[in-house]
DNA sequence: AATTTATGTCAGCCTTGTTGACATTCCAAG
DNA sequence: CTTGGAATGTCAACAAGGCTGACATAAATT
């Protein structure tokens, strides 16, 4: 069911207005996306990267700093800040590997876990309501469009859940 | 048309682990989203704050620096600093408001243009081959849900359009 | 005439990214 | 067994781009 005013295919979705307008939404829907953990993370002496470090150590338990380093696509230096606090203030911890001894496996500690509670909670309560809005079918769009905006080895890491948690606990 | 499985109205689609999978697609859509113009960009001496005043100086031309403080969401110290090197880089002119002359109404000089086209090209190419990917239903259903994601007052300045160029030049 | 609004500007701070250099540990290949 | 290279940590320095606070100016509004 296309645009009947159409006598191609109706390619009117890939007009420049309707890519301004996309482009638009996502810096728009980006800030909403953020702003509940960032309000949360303000006073604290957190900030966004820590969220994105202790999501993914949440997501992937026992995951590498090189791991890390690879979903984040920041420099070891930055990321090895934020690790720094994490460790110091108790909410991340680093086993070294049982195989192979060089590499730290990051795990939460109950500390951690309860501040990842704290921002998914929000954010999640965000992005249900979002999904609840707008109804699967658009959901699946939703998805299928941010696929495909991605870099393909952005994609692979996404579908691929991240197989991080190569080792256990030494 | 929902999921064979469920008695009730289908809100499978409404688990944590899709909402997690949602959450982690905007993060890795957004890098990519922004990848292109933030290569054209490093090299020159401009960031994505100076990309974001481009596009919406482009977007709406004649808004007024205060126009401009509200949809980017930042303080008018930290615009300031942008808007001046694009002044002094004559890729932005400011001209006095014709009613109220206490304002500034922005506008991109040919040069301004030229970046804003460059930049914009990248964007939307990457936009309309994921655009082209998932199709329009697809296209219809991402646009839903980013509406559904932004705060109520973003939602109005998206949906707006921008009614920011109040007056016209001097 | 007094107040408010729109804008600009200075100074200083924070977070989070960057590069470069260098040390340590330790697996794996020769 | 030795050694090369991989994984990690750390120090220093720097930049972009946010922020706050304070103050100045011009023009509109009351």
């Amino acid at each position: 069911m296309v645009d009947a005013k159409s006598g191609d295919d109706s390619l009117l979705f890939l007009t420049d207005e309707n890519l301004r307008r996309g482009i638009e939404a996502m810096f728009f829907a980006y800030r909403g996306f953020t702003s509940d953990p960032d309000r949360i993370l303000q006073g604290l002496d957190y900030g966004r990267a820590h969220h994105r470090a202790v999501h993914f150590i949440h997501r992937a338990p026992g995951t590498t700093v090189g791991n890390l380093l690879d979903i984040l696509g920041v420099t070891k230096q930055s990321l090895n800040r934020v690790l720094r606090s994490l460790f110091d203030d108790g909410l991340v911890e680093a086993r070294v590997g049982r195989k192979d001894r060089r590499e730290r496996h990051l795990y939460l500690t109950e500390k951690g876990a309860a501040l990842e509670r704290s921002l998914s909670d929000a954010q999640r309560a965000r992005m249900r309501s979002a999904y609840r809005a707008a109804g699967p079918v658009a959901v699946a769009g939703f998805r299928t469009v941010l696929e495909a905006m991605m870099d393909a080895e952005q994609r692979r890491q996404y579908q691929a859940q991240y197989h991080g948690a190569k080792d256990g606990a030494p």
